[in-house]
DNA sequence: ATTTTATCGAACAGAGTGTTCAGAAACTTC
DNA sequence: GAAGTTTCTGAACACTCTGTTCGATAAAAT
C-alpha cells in the first residue's frame, strides 16, 4: 500500500479519535475531520464513501483488535461445568477493552455506540452461543442466550460508562455471581 | 388549549408515527412530516424547534401512558421475599407496552432506542432502585442494581424485536427464573 | 526519466434546516 | 355578529453540510 494512504488514513482515524473526545459522532462534520486530519476535501472522499462509512471501519478494526488474540473457545468445553475457562475468557476481553480504554470511551457516545454492541453481541454469540445452552436453567434455549449475552454487554457498557474503575477480575466476578445455574 | 394546536400536533405525533413504520429516525426529513400532517412549514416550528424535540416530547407522552397506572412499589415491600408483587409489576409494563405495540415498535429503530432506554431505565430505577439492594446475592448494590436493571430492559428489547410474540408472563416467568437470589 | 498514483482545493449542485413575515382562517369575547 | 386575538399558511430567505468534479501539483513506483 502506498505510503501516502497509510498516512492520510491514520491521519484520518487520529482526527476523528480526537473530535470523538469532546463532541458526539453526530455533532461532528467531514470539514471538521478534514480539518484535523490537515488533508484536502476530496481524499477524503477518496478513501471514505461517508461520514458513516468511516466510523463503521474505524470500529471494526478497534474490534478487531479486542478479539484478536481471545481464543474462541472449544465447542468441547462445558462453561456449565467449568466456570473456570468461561471466567478466563471473559476477564481476558475486559483487558483488552482496557488497552483500547481512550478509543473505546470516545465511541461510547451517541450514535456510535450501536456499533459496538452490534460487534460485541455478534463476537458473543458466535464464541459462547453453543454452550450457553447448556447450563442448567429451565429457561428456553434462546432466552438464556438472549440474557447471559445482554447482561454481560450491559454490564460492560455499564463498567466503560463509570469509567473503567474496577479491576477486570471483580467485574467478572460480580458478573457470574449473577449468572443463573450452578454456582460452585 | 385552542382546538386549532390540539389538531395540528396530532397530526404530527400521527405523521411522525406513520413514518416511522417505514424508515428510521434518522431517515426522516421535517419536511416529511410537514407533508405527512399536511400543514404549514412555520406551523410545525412554531410547534417544535426541532426533529429531535420532537420525538424527546412524543416519547415522553407515550411512556408517561405506559407507566401511568403502575404502581410505585411501596418502599416496606420486600421483592427478595416477595417475588409475586414483583412479577405482578412487571408483568403489568409489559402488557402498556403491549398496548402501544405500535407505537413502540416504530421508535424501537435507530436513535430514537436509545430515549426508549433512559425513559425506561430512570422509571425503573425509581420504581425499584431501593428494593432490588435487598436481594440476596454478594456483588456491591450498585452492580446488582445495573445487573437487574439492564437485564430486565434487555430482555424487553429482546422481546420487542422479535415482534412481542411470547406472553408477558411467559417473558417475566423466564427473566425471574434467570435472577439471582433466592428461588422458591 | 518516465509513468502511474495520490493529494490538493476551489468551485459546484443539491438537500435540509430554521426564520421571517404578511395575509388568511379559526377561535374568543362582548 | 362584529371586533379583537390567536393560530395557521406558504413563499422567500440565509445558512450549513454533503458529496462530486477537475485540473494542477506532488510523491511513489518502475
Amino acid at each position: 500500500m502506498d505510503r501516502r494512504q497509510i498516512k492520510t488514513r491514520t491521519a484520518i482515524y487520529d482526527a476523528l479519535t480526537g473530535l470523538l473526545r469532546k463532541y458526539r459522532f453526530e455533532e461532528i462534520t467531514v470539514q471538521q475531520i478534514i480539518d484535523e486530519a490537515n488533508i484536502g476535501r476530496s481524499t477524503f472522499y477518496s478513501h471514505f464513501e461517508t461520514k458513516d462509512q468511516l466510523l463503521e471501519q474505524m470500529c471494526k478494526e478497534m474490534f478487531s483488535h479486542v478479539f484478536s488474540d481471545t481464543l474462541t473457545p472449544e465447542k468441547s468445553h462445558d462453561y456449565s461445568k467449568n466456570h473456570e475457562d468461561m471466567r478466563a475468557l471473559l476477564e481476558h476481553i475486559l483487558y483488552h477493552i482496557l488497552d483500547h480504554k481512550e478509543n473505546i470511551r470516545s465511541i461510547m457516545n451517541g450514535e456510535s455506540e450501536k456499533i459496538f454492541t452490534r460487534y460485541f453481541t455478534e463476537y458473543l454469540e458466535s464464541a459462547f452461543g453453543e454452550v450457553i445452552v447448556h447450563m442448567d436453567v429451565d429457561v428456553p434455549d434462546a432466552f438464556k442466550k438472549q440474557f447471559v449475552i445482554g447482561s454481560f454487554i450491559h454490564t460492560v457498557k455499564w463498567w466503560i460508562a463509570r469509567g473503567l474503575k474496577e479491576k477486570p477480575e471483580k467485574i467478572i466476578e460480580s458478573y457470574m455471581k449473577c449468572l443463573p445455574g450452578k454456582h460452585p
